[in-house]
DNA sequence: CTCGGCCACCTTATCGTTTAGCCAACGGCG
DNA sequence: CGCCGTTGGCTAAACGATAAGGTGGCCGAG
């Protein structure tokens, strides 16, 4: 592998006029310019990234660390700020930590010492992993999104988990339902707690009484829900409509019920926050509250290139609606079932 | 941020030392080594990843190039190969290139700049992006996985594409079928070219004359998928069945079959190539023949390991074999139908 | 005619590590 | 008692690029 000393010594010039060729950052005469670009065609130079970081500071490459790559709305996130982050220059490092504190802990090690410029952080649950280290002038640079650890003090894109929740329960609602039963993630995060309370804010808003067995854990994880869900069809009255308080927790429902031979919506309704490029493939196709993923990856970005740049102003909380998209899983119940 | 001088000084020791104990390189006494883990932790020393690459010459990086993450197969292949690297401790860049042979290009080049020790890459389809600067001594090695552009010649592991079209198609004529349509991917691509052969291999098995107008492309996407099937539903007599010769043209199918009102597999049985973790979310679940995606990336990921290492052997072409997955989308035809 | 300034380029210190090479002290052995 | 190998640590030279500062030559102005 050539060097910038080699480039050099081929075009007779030194290895500053071939920097500042390279890089634009000085006026270099056409002859000089000619060669300098002659000489790096004839090696195949390629300027050693590396060094360059090294001396500039900058390595141009930013951490993105989530729990979990095969979860639709992380590859979505994923695929959208990829886009962003090669569109401004960037490179992307990804981690991936499998809702573990641990290996949350060990990708941020690495990351700070690869020295990547910026880091967005979608936490498993707990804070651990960032509420040390983790300050507004400190470097790299950190933006958390879609769950944020209570006591962390950065600057945070999530989704109005509250209000989806609600629109989604209150759906139900309207159509008739009133035994409404939740699937939910485990309230330590974030979303998991918004969800929840969501939900039950829906319930208090109709004067329907709540009822603790009528919310069951599904921890994110499509298993789970599917075996939590065996606890909600064998109640009695069973619940006539299921919010899943996640996508993974959804299938995991749809599997269930299937299994149970409960046909939807005939049979029970079932409504879920986290849309998912397949919800359209299930039979029926499956009503959700979809996430802005995309605008999330930009306000993610956007903050990020902010503090990469210095900014140093208190941390900001960007809180991203979502819209319900109403397809065929909810029935309407008669007026008679209220 | 402090450096190792910090800490050597704070420690009362030399750079030298402070390294040695890090690192483990060299015998260090034990008071010595408390002194510097001391002066580490109290410094919050994290080690500078960009110089300790310069001066080792190994970035401890590897570039992982993909056309599309939300496409099931290489999200799969993310998951598997990002754990493969963590485990060896290495970190992955991601690079996603919309099957565009210009940011595949860009890609290959800024890793190149990054000085990664290696790279996977799952091509788009040109060579025009691998057969310039790849070959078996160059830096950073290569590794090409699912497909493999004619001419390049470094390390692949590819799927036994032939074999895997001709087993889901037999499968289909096993069940009775005879007029057996199929969408297919490109043929400038391996996978689209193995896959058609195969599937016509399989109907010149059994001595069923070829008809070209039941070969239509779907470009590996869904939508031209989903409009190609047009053509197939227009033809007289009708196909009974249809051969997907990849997963996003199996939902293109789908949808377009749903759209047509026609029901799987009543209608029509369709079984496809490449399985994907909500086939049996489908209803009816589907019939697939399933990838070895964890496997592939051991494969890819030791032929590398080999390569960083410095193995200069002739180049390695590694073919593994699917495994036909029978589910509810294919339908027996009576005798009948012979 | 001379001097200052600017242009176009070169020289060189620097980024933070690793590691080869060196040195002092110490102990064993002839 | 002197020699030498070993042990444990230090000094300093890279790694490859950038950019601050330096240097001729040339031109215009006084």
């Amino acid at each position: 592998m050539s060097t910038i000393r080699d480039v050099a010594r081929l075009a007779g010039v030194s290895t500053a006029t071939v920097s500042a060729t390279l890089s634009g950052t000085a006026f270099v005469s056409e002859p000089l310019r000619a060669r300098v670009r002659e000489a790096v065609e004839e090696l195949d130079y390629s300027p050693h990234g590396v060094a360059r970081s090294l001396k500039s500071g900058s390595t141009r490459l930013i951490g993105l660390v989530i729990p979990d790559v095969t979860n639709p709305f992380f590859t979505e996130f994923v695929h959208a700020f990829g886009a962003l982050a090669r569109g401004d220059g960037y490179s992307m490092l990804l981690g991936v930590t499998g809702f573990d504190a641990a290996r949350e802990r060990e990708a941020i090690a690495l990351l700070r010492m690869q020295r990547v410029d910026g880091i967005i952080a979608c936490p498993g649950a707990n804070a651990d992993p960032y509420n040390e280290s983790f300050a507004i002038g400190s470097r790299p640079a950190v933006v958390l999104v879609d769950n944020v650890p209570v006591g962390v003090n950065v600057d945070s894109v999530v989704l109005d988990n509250y209000a989806a929740a609600f629109v989604a329960t209150t759906y139900l609602l309207d159509r008739g339902h009133v035994r409404v039963a939740t699937v939910t993630g485990p309230s330590v995060s974030l979303p998991g707690r918004e969800r929840i309370r969501g939900f039950q804010a829906a319930l208090a808003a109709r004067g329907i009484p709540f009822d603790p067995r009528y919310v069951v854990s599904g921890n994110f994880l499509e298993e789970d829900s599917r075996r939590a869900l065996g606890d909600l069809l064998s109640l009695d009255p069973r619940p006539s409509a299921i919010f899943a308080a996640g996508n993974l927790m959804l299938v995991g429902v749809m599997r269930g019920l299937h299994e149970a031979g409960l046909s939807v919506p005939t049979d029970i309704s079932v409504a879920a926050v986290d849309d998912f490029p397949w919800a359209t493939a299930f039979r029926p196709a499956l009503t959700t509250v979809c996430q802005p993923v995309a605008a999330m990856a930009e306000h993610a970005m956007r903050l990020l290139r902010a503090r990469i740049a210095g900014d140093v102003s208190p941390p900001t909380r960007i809180e991203l609606s979502a819209s319900l998209v109403i397809r065929d899983s909810v029935a309407g119940l008669p007026q008679a079932a209220f």
